[in-house]
DNA sequence: CGATTCCATGGAATCGATTACATGAATCAC
DNA sequence: GTGATTCATGTAATCGATTCCATGGAATCG
């Protein structure tokens, strides 16, 4: 590797001036910043970002911790982070936190221990003592879909309680009547937030959303298998379910799919809807409703949030609306 | 924050000896360890990384670099090698390079300039100039998926000929036989390949793919809604086609999708089959006949062979073969 | 024209860790 | 008991950049 010392003996001239043209600092001579420029690209010298980041305290470098990398709509927001992270000259340092406190708090030691400039995350379930203890130190953080207990952290959520509330509004007036939910778990914010707007919304028409009719799943796949066959094989079987995530849901389509006749269960005996869009909903028969999040949004206004913490300015939580994607799965039956 | 220093102050030694006890050196005594740990703990001391890696030069991080991050395909590759990064005490900066060349450029500076102890990319259709600079100076790099012109580094990759003969052989013995191929672009080297076996397995039954039948889309699913309108409109529009990844396959079944009649065309009038399998295929009705694509496994090998690269070893190329999942959008049509 | 300001440049300290080398004490062998 | 060896610890150099301060020459001013 060859260094700034390289450059400046072949240059014939101080370590300091060759940083100064590579800073591009105003006062440094013509002649001095062409044959400088000229040699380092000879050498083609690469600046040794480690060593700068040394000395100037700062490495243009966040940390992005996510509850489960499979899940598309956690990528879609990394995806817009990083994207408005390169945008800003920023790298993205991305761990996978799989809904492990242990992982996640793995993750923010070792991105606390590689100086970081600032830190977006979204919290597993269960809050680990080291995002607290981040927070209260004042390392930069930004929450995001979540919200942590007990860390004091401005968030980007999105916010469907209108959508939920329109959804509700759609299944009761076409005839629904024991309307089901499969959320997270009991701890999780999410969970909570989302269960309690639409049994908000569900009181509002004068029914009820009794406690065999709420299931609790782990947000990944096998547990919506798992809470749908429940839901089906109950006494009163619900004739509406809203499946609170993406992966969720492909366990209980999954499980639908495999009863006999089941092009026949949706919309007819069950209505389904999801909250989370994905891109192939629309391709199935009967194609999903959904409510759409505003997914890439989130991650833009999270990294936002968090470049202007890093420039020391005040910023406030963010909650984005989300909107209802009425498709086939939320029809009235046929037979009214 | 605290450093070293401030332990080795407080605890009155030397920061050499702050240091060993950190580092398990053997030669300190136990009251030594257990006072500057004790004092470690209580200032809540975290070493920096930064400073660390300047010394030893190794900083523990690998970077990935990747062609789509929206491509659930190179997602569960990158929690793949996140995973084996993990295990074995590295982190991995991920960039995306959006199938851009200079994105793809800019990556690799930034992660050259950070300091990486290695390097997993998939490149994109064009070679840049500084992954093969890169290469050339010794970086340790391995590539995923494609290979990249002129750049001389091991490659994990998956090797669908097998699969594709199966496939071929099922197509032409159900009775196809006009067969046609969406692919990525003419330059990148998973197309040529991938044609290139399609090729041979359909010369192998004495059939021929002519040029009209091969459409080159840019692994983006707008481009595969093109491309199976282009098919679809043509004179003698194919009764079989296989599409070459997940995202042109989506644009691909949105075309379908808005036909009149649609649930007519597959089977019966065309097959339809896939590079890549997503969980959601077997939703569809028809379900999707797919390749399916050791894709964790590339990802834990491509991690494997970066970390036997570090330790100097000397590594091979390694395909690892898909394997066939025939479904019911390759059923033999109703009428023989 | 002498004093002052400005500017380009170099010398050297600095960031926070690791580590080669030095040192002095303790242990060991004969 | 004396020289050799081992061991715990400290001193200081080092990694590669940035940046404060000093310096000398040129430009500017009254």
């Amino acid at each position: 590797m060859t260094t700034i010392k390289d450059v400046a003996r072949a240059a014939n001239v101080s370590t300091a001036s060759v940083s100064r043209v590579l800073a591009g600092h105003p006062s440094v001579s013509p002649e001095m910043r062409e044959r400088v420029l000229a040699i380092a690209a000879d050498l083609s010298f690469r600046p040794n970002a480690v060593a700068r980041s040394l000395r100037t305290t700062g490495t243009r470098t966040v940390g992005l911790v996510i509850s489960d990398l499979l899940n598309p709509f956690f990528t879609e927001l990394a995806r817009a982070v990083e994207d408005t992270a390169r945008t800003a000259g920023y790298s993205v340092i991305v761990g996978n936190a799989d809904e492990d406190p242990a992982q996640q708090d793995h993750y923010i030691r070792i991105l606390l221990e590689r100086q970081v400039d600032g830190l977006i995350v979204v919290p597993t379930v269960e809050t680990s003592p080291l995002l607290r203890e981040a927070a209260e130190r004042g390392l930069h953080l930004v929450l995001v879909d979540r919200p942590a207990a007990d860390v004091e952290a401005p968030i980007v959520a999105a916010d469907g309680t209108r959508a939920l509330d329109e959804l509700v509004d759609h299944l009761v007036t076409t005839g629904r009547r024991r309307l089901a939910i499969v959320t997270g778990p009991d701890q999780a914010g999410t969970s909570r937030e989302r269960l309690g707007a639409f049994r908000a919304a569900i009181a509002r028409h004068g029914l009820d959303l009794p406690e065999e009719r709420v299931r609790h799943g782990d947000f990944r796949a096998d547990s919506g298998y798992a809470a749908l066959a429940a839901l089906r094989g109950a006494d009163q079987a619900p004739d509406a379910v809203l499946v609170a995530n993406g992966p969720m849901a492909l366990g209980a389509l999954r499980f639908l799919a495999e009863q006999p006749y089941s092009p026949a269960i949706v919309p007819s005996e069950l209505a389904l809807a999801v909250f989370d869009d994905l891109p192939w909903f629309s391709l199935l028969r009967p194609s999903l409703t959904a409510i759409e999040q505003p997914t890439a949004r989130l991650g833009d206004r999270a990294m936002r949030m968090l470049l202007a913490l890093i420039a020391g300015e005040h910023v406030a939580d963010e909650h984005i609306p989300c909107r209802l994607v009425l498709r086939e799965s939320t029809n009235p039956r046929r037979t009214a």
